[in-house]
RNA sequence: GUGAGCGUAGCUCAGGGGUUAGAGCACUUGACUGUGGAUCAAGUGGCCGUGGGUUCAAAUCCCAUCGCUCACCCCA
């Protein structure tokens, strides 16, 4: 028999129990939310053509589609985001935008990216979108449903960054370099990581006038300190860019939809420092169209954990009629990361929640009807099939973290009774077969408040 | 796609030309005859990633190759 090495493609990973656990709690969280603001699910083929995805995205992406060799080797791909796949839905099925469509969509997606820190080759995203709406109240609908999110999942210091691609694009026409847009916008994102003088060389060594990166600094100048600022210094920012950009309609348009941004944000309860104004932010893909959002944990350092915006052509692509749409992404992994970084998770390493432990061989169909007791009243249980000492089963609740031992024994079989081990507090009872469900079920709950 | 670093026990790593390759953790067994996180003792476990080269001698130096990690680009 050939022998194949077992092995698993870099970037992809095995998820096992304890780990499933984890993914099964931050996605319950995120589907409690979304359905709370009245998105409902929606899921597609991990599979699509390949130029329903291509070119979408934007020249450097385009490199990071997974193609299929199937057939002639070019007509199918792996799916990239979850926000094309629902372009296409939506094109092929344009009724269920009257008035709009709110859909969330949680499932894997492939990259042909080298694996590093934070970034796989595989990974789950967690889609909202609102589709039909041109409203910039639901920008800030789907900004509030990420305020929430983030701070159901635990996280104290965050940061949701917002822009709006229309400023962006006035920036570069200000300083007279709107052919450029797209490359000034790669440059200004990495202000935070390399600084003024570094964005400064990466602008020259792009041929950008001198005259025109005075020109973009001087609205960089007028950046908020991030994170930090009141309501009033995050309108203050905003009135200086406009004033700034006055004579472009694009721009003060752009700058008029983030203070609209602003004012829902407040009714809808979004505390001020969670979120602040950047406009430095860019994002890379090339659908984005109006405002967009980024959320940052420093101290994981893995990147952001969400990303979106607004995307209103996209769907114009497969129609040729464009219907606006909104929405966000989260990344599960880097969530799921940053939660452990910052010790986010919840303890447990199982859900099974008593073990039935039988003595020996003969008491083995006793304890059969017992831990199907258990389990008729709705408490995880288990049995523990290989008798062969009380210390190795014990070992093993003890190991994978089970709360609660019901030893099946003939000392207390006599007495009509069985042993309630609470592992936790190292205490035993012995418990009138009658009752035993009834005590396990006590300590479980007492355990839980 | 560009660049850097690392591959030694199941895991984290030491050893950086010279007998028979080490430690901690984990695992197995025992002290413990019906009880798990502790302690102590003993034990199992290695083609030193793979292939070639230099050398009297290679885990150690050189080359290649594969694998992993990190950074750039871009992104969740």
């Amino acid at each position: 028999m050939k022998i194949i090495k077992p092995r698993i493609l870099k970037g992809t990973r095995d998820f096992m129990p304890n780990q499933m656990i984890y993914r099964d709690f931050v996605m319950s969280k995120l589907k409690t939310v979304f359905e709370k603001y009245g998105y409902e699910p929606l899921a597609t083929p991990a599979i699509e053509y390949f130029d329903v995805l291509s070119g979408k995205y934007g020249d450097e992406v385009e490199m990071l589609l997974y193609r299929l060799a199937y057939r002639d080797g070019r007509t199918l791909a792996l799916k990239y985001d979850l926000t094309v796949p629902l372009s296409r839905v939506v094109a092929m099925n344009p009724d269920i935008v009257k008035p709009v469509f709110k859909r969330y969509q949680i499932q894997p997606v492939w990259r042909a990216e080298k694996p590093q820190k934070g970034r796989y080759r595989e990974f789950t995203q967690c889609d909202v979108d609102a589709v039909g709406s041109a409203s910039v109240l639901v920008d800030a609908e789907i900004i509030a449903i990420i305020n929430e999110m983030m701070v159901s999942l635990g996280f104290q210091n965050f940061e949701i960054k917002i822009n709006n691609r229309k400023i962006l694009d006035g920036i570069a026409e200000y300083a007279g370099v709107s052919d450029k847009s797209k490359l000034v916008c790669r440059c200004i994102d990495k202000l935070e990581k390399i600084g003024v003088e570094g964005v400064k060389d990466e602008l020259e060594e792009r041929d950008i006038p001198p005259n025109a990166i005075d020109k973009i600094f001087t609205i960089l100048s007028l950046r908020s300190k991030v994170g930090l600022d009141t309501t009033r210094e995050k309108e203050a920012t905003l009135n200086a860019i406009e004033e700034r950009l006055k004579e472009f309609d694009n721009p003060r348009q752009g700058v008029d939809e983030l203070r609209q941004i602003n004012d829902s944000l407040k009714c809808l309860g979004v505390p001020d420092a969670n979120y602040s104004f950047d406009i430095c932010l860019a994002r890379g893909l090339d659908y984005y169209t109006g405002p967009i959002f980024e959320v940052v944990v420093k101290e994981a350092n893995i990147g952001s954990l969400v990303g979106g915006g607004r995307w209103d052509t996209l769907i114009g692509q497969f129609t040729g009629r464009e219907i606006p749409a909104v929405g966000t992404s989260f990344g599960l992994e880097r969530l799921i990361d940053a939660m452990g970084m910052l010790s986010l998770l919840p303890p447990g390493q199982t859900k099974v929640q008593a073990l039935v432990a039988p003595f020996n061989e003969d008491l083995m169909m006793q304890a059969l009807t017992y831990v199907s007791q258990l389990r008729a009243a709705d408490i995880k249980a288990e049995i523990y099939f290989e008798p062969d000492s009380i210390r190795n089963t014990m070992g093993y609740a003890n190991r994978k973290g089970i709360p609660i031992v019901v030893i099946v024994a003939p000392d207390e079989l006599q007495e009509g009774k069985v042993a309630v081990r609470n592992m936790q507090m190292k205490r035993q009872e012995k418990v009138d077969i009658a009752n035993f469900v009834t005590r396990v079920r006590e300590i479980l709950t007492d355990e839980n408040t």
